[in-house]
RNA sequence: GGGUCUGUAGCUCAGUUGGUCAGAGCGCACCCCUGAUAAGGGUGAGGUCGGAAGUUCAAAUCUUCCCAGACCCA
């Protein structure tokens, strides 16, 4: 052994380069996991980011959670495969391509060519690959960045297509209508982000139509709407089936139905109403339409009547809505389940027909003022007025969006809501309530999954029509199926061979081939959902069922995952949803949900706003660990987190600093005293109470560390180990010090003073146990800096690296209660004290008498007595003197026990509170006597036994006292002569001290002093000559009249003169 | 407009099943310590626990409403 490596202030970012190297020369992630390869396994499924934009510093957060528990949980004896992922597919890619090639619309797109679209959306897709794989060593999160699945590979959409045949088979995939926001401005439908980015808030007129019965010609049902141009393709009214309507006559004696809470707001305050009744008696009644154009249509029978909708309410407009299913996706839904028509007379460019009456041929919104007038003038307008409200455009373009029903695939999620919702319920979600909340609403609330999309790069719906007979489909499940169908059909040439085969458009849309009747077998020209891609990976990562089927079956389903909160109707609804229709299973046990990263004024961090964080300038500042650590320690991952670098700095000093600081200090004397690991450690049992107290500190933390972790909260396990962090450096160090720099020396074995060294070797090994069992609890979330203290005081027989060390757990036979709450005591003891000395003006290095404790309840003389030295020498007391808390020399007071009482007292709680505050101290020391006191309470007696009432001291008398933390103490500060002179001699050693630290000696060398001084600190030295010269390491204190030295210096303490000269001896 | 979350000291956060001075760290001011020193300790100032009402003997904690912010949805 070499001993301990010493070193100048840590960098932090430079450590993290080492590391890395070492870690990579080593090999040391593999062997992390090599060791585990018969261990149970623990899955991880890594979520796929995008690769088309660069990496920001919230992904340093979600990546942070994600190497933490799987370090974690590899530490804890479990095998955790990780194998990374590119979602590579999907519209914000072809948004990205499109503004770099200029492409306005599919027109635009199609003539440019898909084959070169495509190739530019790949080229795209993996542009900043190099700069995530960057961050990603950098953070040091541990993922296999060499195998990773990427969702545009033929392999993976392979498992795509496998998975969309098995859901065809259970006869989940069907071909519908579903209602888009579409901007016929552009000609596309438009995803829901970026139908989000197009919201303004615009006039629209908003007007109120009469509806007649057919039943009752005299009176209308009133509806509000704010688009009157989807007036002519009205189909139903809808009402709410709880709320209540009213007949009505209005002023002018018309007749009305509105619902009841809405008649004031509609017809005025001098409406009458005549009848009221639920929505069962207006369902299913017949009124007459607004407008007969599509009175001839097939289906029109089955239109024009009420139905009954849960979205209804009173809130605005009458509590009755005009339903035009073509234009609205609440309106489809629940006129297409009562088996209700759509009409739809505007084209895909936005226009109405240019045959259809009134309208023909306008632009859509442009038809509201025509359709407002005619209604008023054909007397079916009750009101008009104009409403401003948000409503969305288009992003690009500006031109208002619609509703629209577009043809789509869907997946019948519907028919297993059940299983959705119940499989929810077998997984852990931190926080719950996302679980319940967001996601468990989502599911119970599940509508069929719109799998289609009408775009280019993506994977491709496998399903070919016959073009003679759209009822002839075929779902095809892997690419052998196609070899296989083609060939058959004598059109096997049109798959490529596996090396240039690409199942991307345009490539698999040119695959056709006969069908039995003749006709052509052509693709569906859809590609499919991005999230289906993302959901599938626990499939596709693996090639499944192609290859790979064990590695598969062991995986799934995870054990965990963490993305943001804005997955939860992504990838971890598609995840969800694939999992319990494929494998009838949840795909995830415990999912961590993180929140947003804020900047330090708590503002989302926005490009716009320009207060984003560049992660690598971050890293360079402050290194991994620091932000890492910061990120856990917080705030818990799901609850959004300002990121602040006063918070890093902090972080920086208070945790890594002081462990820092703490390694330092044990390295530069563990150097002196020839410490080595190797050495043999006293029993624990046999050590001072110090030791015993931080190992069991130590145990404890490791207890609660993996307490905190198992249950997936990291934030608590790193504020343990702060705390841990903490009271080694501020107690068990501190107070350890003197033992340290003791005259024997570790590595005497034939020692005339086995005690010495005995209590030497205790403190070395307990100080090294600490430090490297606290990297081992910090190495999941600070793996650099772990692995630095680590490498530094790991034995030579224990594993070269903290990362291939098992998690430590807490030996309970080394957890001494007891003996932690004595350590508090002395603590709020010692506390105390200090406070008292600056009271009193007494410095520390003034010796005192004594020191007197109030024994009460908390507060037992054994408990202080064994710790008695402890508290002795870090106040400077002599003596530690009790007095009984009974005892007259005592003011106490006493408070009633709320709990207990208040139970049984009830409303007499707050008058027996005050007479017991008013107690004076003869009345309690009668009560701490008689354990019983009777209190008068609005004039009643009440009888209050022995546990009722807590009574504390609150001073001794003609002492100086202190009470904090339940602890009583009074410090005696008078001063004799003998306590005067030790107080000078301390005085003349702090002297010596600064000398030999001005002369830069070091902390070993041996030196001799000589000095000149007043009559009084002269006596204080020669009485006290074997402490100065034990303390100084000083061979002799001469007295000189001319003191000579390599330092001389002049003091004046306590209004004394002294001189002191200091030599070093060589 | 709906759902969910958040709101405690200047800042970042704790605060168990409601129980009686509302805490910590940082920052600030003052003091101490000086063989851990680019450290350490003590004291102090700083709070209508977002607001209001209610339940209760007792509310930061439970309920309702409101305000502010965030996210998701419409």
């Amino acid at each position: 052994m070499t001993g301990f490596a010493e070193h100048k202030s840590l960098n932090l970012p430079a450590l993290d380069a080492e590391i890395r190297r070492r870690w990579q020369a080593d090999g040391v992630f593999e062997a992390s996991t090599a060791r585990r390869a018969d261990a149970p396994v623990f899955t991880f499924y890594e979520g796929p980011p995008t690769a088309n934009g660069r990496p920001g510093i919230h992904h340093v957060l979600g990546r942070t959670v994600k190497d933490a528990f799987c370090r974690y949980k590899t530490m804890r004896g479990y095998r955790v495969d990780r194998k990374a992922g590119w979602d590579t597919h999907g519209l914000p890619v072809e948004i990205e391509v499109e503004k770099e090639l200029g492409l306005q619309s599919r027109e635009d797109i199609e003539a440019y060519g898909i084959d070169k679209y495509n190739a530019a959306c790949r080229e795209s897709v993996l542009r900043y690959k190099s700069q995530w794989d960057e961050l990603t060593r950098r953070i040091g999160y541990w993922v296999d960045l060499d195998a990773p699945y990427v969702t545009f590979s033929n392999e993976y959409i392979e498992s795509v297509w496998w998975l969309l045949k098995q859901l065809h088979e259970q006869g989940l995939l069907y071909k519908g209508h579903k209602i888009h926001w579409y901007s016929p401005g552009s000609g596309t439908v438009l995803s829901s982000h970026e139908v989000s980015l197009g919201y303004k808030e615009v006039q629209d007129p908003s007007i109120t139509v009469k509806f007649f019965l057919e039943d009752e010609p005299d009176v209308a049902i009133l509806a509000w709407t704010t688009t009157p141009w989807t007036m002519p393709s009205n189909v139903a009214l809808a009402v709410g089936p709880d709320i209540a309507y009213a007949r009505v006559r209005a002023a002018d004696g018309s007749l009305y139905i509105v619902a009841r809470d809405c008649v004031a707001a509609t017809l005025g305050d001098d409406a009458e109403i005549l009848e009221t009744f639920g929505a069962d008696a207006l369902i299913g009644r017949r009124y007459k339409p607004p407008y007969d154009v599509f009175a001839d249509h097939p289906e029109a029978d089955n239109a024009w009547y009420v139905i009954a909708a849960d979205f209804i309410t009173t809130d605005d407009g009458t509590g009755i809505a005009h339903e035009a299913p073509a234009f609205g996706a609440d309106d489809f839904n629940v006129t297409s389940a009562a088996g209700m028509p759509v009409f739809n007379p505007i084209e895909r460019d936005g226009h109405f027909r240019a045959d259809f009456p009134l309208v023909g041929g306008q632009w859509f919104k442009d038809a509201d003022k025509p359709i407002a007038r005619d209604l008023k003038d054909r007397g079916l307008l009750f009101d008009q007025s104009v409403t401003v409200h948000n409503y969305p455009h288009d992003w690009r373009k500006g031109t208002p969006l619609m509703n629209y029903p577009v043809e789509s695939w869907f997946v019948a999620t519907q028919q297993h809501k059940d299983k959705l919702v119940e499989y929810n319920k077998a997984i852990n979600w931190f926080p719950p309530h996302v679980g319940t909340g967001r996601f468990g609403d989502w599911l119970a609330n599940n509508v069929d999954w719109a799998l289609s999309r009408h775009r280019y790069w993506g994977t491709p719906l496998p399903i070919w029509v016959n073009d003679n007979d759209p009822a002839d489909i075929v779902v095809i499940g892997s690419i052998a199926e196609l070899r296989a169908i083609t060939e058959k059909a004598g059109a096997g040439d049109q798959v490529a061979d596996d090396e240039s085969l690409d199942l991307h458009k345009p490539q698999v849309d040119e695959i056709t081939w006969t069908a039995a009747d003749g006709g052509t077998m052509r693709r569906v020209p859809e590609i499919i959902d991005v999230w289906f891609d993302s959901g599938a990976m626990p499939f596709a990562q693996w090639h499944y069922p192609f290859e790979n089927k064990d590695t598969f079956e062991a995986n799934f389903p995870a054990d965990f995952i963490c993305e943001g909160v804005d997955q939860t109707r992504g990838w971890f609804y598609s995840l969800h949803a694939i999992g319990t229709l494929i494998q009838d299973s949840p795909a995830y046990r415990n999912v961590i949900v993180n929140g947003l990263l804020l900047d330090a004024n708590g503002e989302k961090m926005s490009k716009s706003k320009g207060n984003t964080v560049d992660p690598f300038e971050a890293l360079d500042t402050h290194g991994a660990d620091v932000i890492r650590w910061y990120m856990l320690s917080n705030s818990p991952p799901w609850d959004n987190t300002k990121y602040a670098d006063r918070g890093l700095r902090e972080t920086r000093t208070k945790v890594f600093g002081t462990l820092e600081n703490v390694y330092a200090f044990f390295a530069t004397y563990a150097n002196i005293d020839g410490f080595d690991t190797a050495m043999p450690a006293p029993a624990v049992a046999d050590r001072p109470e110090l030791d015993r107290w931080i190992l069991s500190r130590l145990q404890s933390t490791a207890g609660e560390a993996v307490a905190a972790l198992d249950a997936y909260n990291p934030t608590r396990a790193a504020r343990a180990v702060e705390r841990f962090v903490d009271a080694l450096s501020n107690w068990y160090i501190r107070r350890s010090r003197a033992r340290f720099w003791a005259g024997a020396r570790a590595d005497d074995d034939a020692g005339e003073d086995d005690a010495a060294v005995a209590d030497k070797r205790a403190a070395y090994h307990t100080t090294r146990t600490c430090l490297r069992d606290v990297a081992a609890l910090m190495a999941p979330i600070a793996p650099f800096f772990s692995d630095w203290l680590y490498a530094r005081v790991a034995g030579a027989s224990e594993p070269a690296s903290v990362h291939l060390t098992d998690y430590p757990t807490a030996d309970e036979t080394l957890v001494d209660e007891a003996l932690e709450r004595r350590m508090r005591l002395a603590r709020a003891v010692v506390a105390n004290v200090l406070a008292l000395r600056n009271e009193a003006g007494v410095n520390v290095r003034q010796p005192l008498a004594r020191i007197l404790v109030v024994e009460e309840p908390g507060v037992a003389r054994a408990d202080i007595d064994a710790v008695a030295s402890i508290v002795r020498e870090e106040v400077n007391v002599d003596a530690i003197e009790f007095v009984a808390g009974t005892g007259d020399l005592v003011r106490r007071s006493a408070k009633p026990d709320f709990r207990g009482l208040g139970k049984r007292l009830g409303k007499r709680m707050k008058p027996v509170a005050a007479a017991v505050a008013a107690l004076d101290d003869d009345a309690i020391a009668a009560y701490m006597r008689d354990g019983a006191i009777t209190i008068e309470a609005d004039g009643e007696p009440i009888e209050l036994g022995p546990d009722d009432l807590v009574v504390s001291a609150e001073g001794v008398e003609g002492w100086l006292v202190g009470r904090e933390d339940g602890v009583t103490v009074a410090l005696d500060s008078t001063l004799d002569d003998s306590l005067r002179e030790r107080g000078l001699a301390r005085e003349v050693i702090n002297r010596v001290q600064r000398l030999r630290k001005q002369a830069d000696f070091h902390v070993a060398d041996r030196i001799r002093v000589q000095y000149s001084a007043d009559a009084g600190l002269a006596r204080a030295i020669d009485a006290h000559d074997a402490t100065l010269t034990r303390e100084t390491l000083a061979t002799a204190y001469v007295a000189e009249n001319e003191p000579a030295g390599e330092v001389v210096e002049h003091f004046e303490i306590d209004g004394a003169a002294i001189t002191l000269a200091l030599t070093r001896l060589s």
